[in-house]
DNA sequence: ATGGTACACGAACATCTGTGCGATGTCAAG
DNA sequence: CTTGACATCGCACAGATGTTCGTGTACCAT
């Protein structure tokens, strides 16, 4: 399920989620929801988000009261314009250590104009380790871990050799960047973006797939070629028409753990 | 307001709404703290919330279900024992839930998520970077002491697998290790210890030099061999007695930064 | 037309949840 | 001993919230 495939009303509700969340640090009721995003009726918020609970993008806990939690990971693989809110997500990050958390009032919130965006040029920033990424033949990721903020990675901007804009990292499971040195249980920090250059690491979402995974990046005119990096002969580039497939964000670092 | 000065009550009201919201992604309501914390009263609880809010250490959103949020700059400045809130009174939680006879099986307090997998520690650490090895002068190996507070890296425990403690950070320079995936410019991540195992990474000094280098250990009977991972005939085992061999530290993690 | 499916509404309902308030126990100062 | 601040309790109650259910609309295949 791609993220643009959600009806407007659906996109608009994780919007909210997101930006209410990350703003008063509990999530929303059902009819706050309804009435930033114009539904007029719980119920048909709650259908909703029964749905985007069953593709994965939400979790619930019935009858809770503002049980509901965004799956940061499953909406990353969907395509999800992190973009938009990576700058909260690492502003929020930052802000909860720096000053003290206020609560926002009335968050009366527009779509359309939001996240007006400094470039907080502070030296230092988070990294959220958002979930965790296949790098191999499909292993099975549970995709509805949910986002945890308690997981992060903090780091001087110097230290990388890009912006230090719209990262996020990932836990690495399985063995296919072998020869690159990314190994089972490692984490690689990725930098969002739909485009990056032959020879990149990336994260890509082949469509028809169920997840995203770690591959080499090249070009091969009208077709991607994402390559493994593993002899072994159980892991093939995979070539597939460009667009099918999507780039999630290109790999800026890797963290590799010692035993 | 010192954390520690918090009545009994009110340290465990503020670890449990740390861990309450870590795990389930939304902040608990006054009744779920009551019954984890033991009282009985939800007037108590919520004369208690209202405590610790003035002392700032929680922000609270009158009349909102679950709205509250906690302070964690306020905390952690207070003395807030962060890397225990993972485990001790949390255990006590757990404790509790399991022997108290609860009704269905709720998503409560997700005792589901006793497996101590990724949720092992929360405990944050930072790792200071102390210099450069394998290039320059001797180091200092002391990470208590004085340190650029610029360039330091900031992690959870449970990212590495040993103990989150005499960490300490260099930045590599040569490549001498280049067989071993750890590149010019990359950063190992070094616990300080004077013994090491075989097949270790470690940094050691060997006496007449000038300097430490990153190299693999292996004993030899009385000597002790130091490998470059490098085929290089440029690059050669050191063998020396074991005497003359000083290890400063092992290398647990890698950070390599990508172009 | 007929029936199925997806989406939406709104009202009724059942809980969940925060708050207010009186009563009680504790303890140190007067 | 009395007093009063502080900490607890229990409980009633109103408001906040999630869920259910009947109904309506549009679209599409039969």
């Amino acid at each position: 399920m791609n993220f643009s495939d959600l009806s407007e009303r659906q996109q608009r509700i994780i919007h909210f989620i997101v930006e209410f969340t990350r703003r008063n640090h509990y999530p929303p009721s059902i009819r706050e929801i309804g009435d930033h995003v114009h539904i007029s009726s719980t119920s048909v918020v709650k259908y909703n988000l029964s749905k985007l609970e069953s593709y994965g993008f939400i979790s619930r806990a019935p009858d809770k009261s503002r049980g509901l939690s965004v799956n940061f990971p499953a909406l990353l693989a969907s395509g999800y314009p992190l973009q938009q809110n990576g700058e909260s997500l690492q502003k929020a990050a930052f802000v909860e250590e720096t000053s003290t958390p206020q609560r926002a009032p009335e968050l009366e919130y527009d779509t359309a104009d939001e996240s007006p965006v400094e470039r907080a040029s502070s030296r230092r920033f988070r990294v959220p380790i958002l979930g965790k990424i296949a790098a191999g033949s499909p292993i099975a990721v549970n995709p509805r871990e949910a986002y945890d903020p308690e997981d992060w990675i903090e780091l001087a901007e110097g230290l990388l050799n890009v912006p230090a804009d719209n990262l996020f990292a990932l836990r690495v499971q399985g063995d296919s960047m072998i020869d690159a040195s990314v190994l089972d249980g490692d984490i690689v920090i990725l930098r969002h973006q739909e485009t990056a250059e032959d020879g990149d690491m990336v994260a890509a979402w082949i469509e028809g797939d169920e997840e995203t995974t770690l591959k080499f990046l090249q070009r091969e005119g009208p077709n991607v070629r994402l390559i493994p990096a593993n002899p072994n002969p159980e892991y093939q580039p995979i070539v597939r028409p460009a667009d099918k497939v999507r780039i999630n964000g290109k790999v800026v670092s890797v963290i590799r753990v010692l035993k």
